[in-house]
DNA sequence: TTTGATATCACCGAAAACCGTTAGATGAAA
DNA sequence: TTTCATCTAACGGTTTTCGGTGATATCAAA
């Protein structure tokens, strides 16, 4: 006979959070602890209570996701958290993944995926979805994407690798001087690749270049 | 005897979708029809079959809500929408009024909200979820607001009608002497804008100012 | 083997962004 | 009436970005 898994839901949008709830209340071996609407509730939570898994979303105003899971670990926390968020970057997924994360649902994939995760995590194993698991098969594997799935990422692909890399971490808000650090490079080579963006995307500045990059669903 | 309600759904993140359909199935009158993952299936389902009432997220890729309201309009679809936001901009509100929608629910409000929304518009009505509903009256009648628990997520990301029409422009690549020329207002003061802009949204550079307009719809 | 694409780096100057602080004018709210 | 939010503006200084114009090394393809 089983044990029930508890959960705690953490997001900033209540609809999605009562969503959420719906969804697992329908299978029998879970139950809901609680939820949270923002970091800081989360981490409030956690010093006084527990749960088997918390689902926590990377995008909530004043302590994001990260920073709790961050939280979790200088804390030494034991809390296994799957990743709720609404961007399917595999760059952000290895991150979660280093900071602890067990699991990670893109907001695209299906509902029922929310039931599979939890049981899967609380069961001491991963769990990615579908488009996340595609992603980083193809990261780790060095695969080349099928010619069917994405007909205007070609357009995109005038664009080196390592412009892309640089693009990605402009649209995070990251200086010329930050992304040389990152990538272990002059500063100087990277504001070449900046123009060589500038240039190729046709737009006038970084605004432009993050722009750029949410349209053609480089981040 | 009540008739039914049939309700559309449209959003581009299927846990939300699922989320709100579980939500709505727990009221009787109301009967989910279907549901869109673009703007494009919306406009190409309204085309064909029709619901009651739309409920449209603003906030999707390809053709945003904004295109959908629209195409209903200029294609005189008569369908009652309610509009589904993260960010509840009065600006935004009244441009979707303008458009023709009939409801506004903030992404934060609970998820009762929406039973109650699709009710009001169905019989003709109007609904915006509390948040908005105070912004509206103090914009509008500077009504006094009921003191109702109001939690500091909504109050953080506040920003002034001057500040989101710069933040807009900067989002459009604009440079802040261009923004001075276009609002007609010195450097300076752009500046004082941008600055301020910064402290509130918490971002470190004009790209994430514009990221944060992309996340929260206001662009 | 030559050509082309890519990745790397450098220097200069101009423009823009960012930081901190201050402050007047206005109109609404307490 | 006084306080508060908002819009407006200014100043001085630092950092970053942008534009232009180079160069070297490597590797793969023609």
């Amino acid at each position: 006979m089983k044990e029930k898994i508890y959960v705690h839901v953490a997001d900033d949008h209540k609809i999605l959070i009562e969503g959420i709830i719906a969804v697992i209340n329908t299978d029998k071996d879970i139950e809901i602890e609680g939820y949270s609407l923002t970091g800081k509730e989360v981490i409030d939570w956690s010093k006084e209570k527990t749960a088997d898994i918390l689902i926590l979303d990377i995008n909530m105003p004043i302590f994001d996701g990260i920073d709790v899971l961050k939280f979790f670990q200088s804390n030494k926390t034991d809390q296994k958290v799957i990743i709720l968020s609404s961007y399917d970057d595999v760059n952000l997924v290895k991150q979660m993944l280093n900071l602890g994360a067990k699991g990670f649902l893109s907001k695209n994939s299906a509902g029922e995926h929310i039931v599979k995760a939890i049981k899967a995590v609380a069961a001491g194993e991963q769990y990615f979805s579908d488009d996340i698991q595609n992603n980083l098969f193809k990261l780790y594997t060095g695969q080349k994407v099928a010619e069917g799935e994405r007909p205007e990422s070609t357009i995109a692909h005038s664009l080196t690798e390592r412009e892309l890399e640089v693009l990605k971490l402009i649209a995070k808000e990251n200086s010329t001087s930050e992304i040389s650090g990152i990538l272990n490079i002059s500063t100087n080579t990277v504001e070449t690749y900046r123009k060589s963006l500038l240039k190729k995307t046709k737009v006038k500045n970084a605004v432009g270049l993050a722009m750029y990059a949410v349209k053609n669903n480089i981040i």
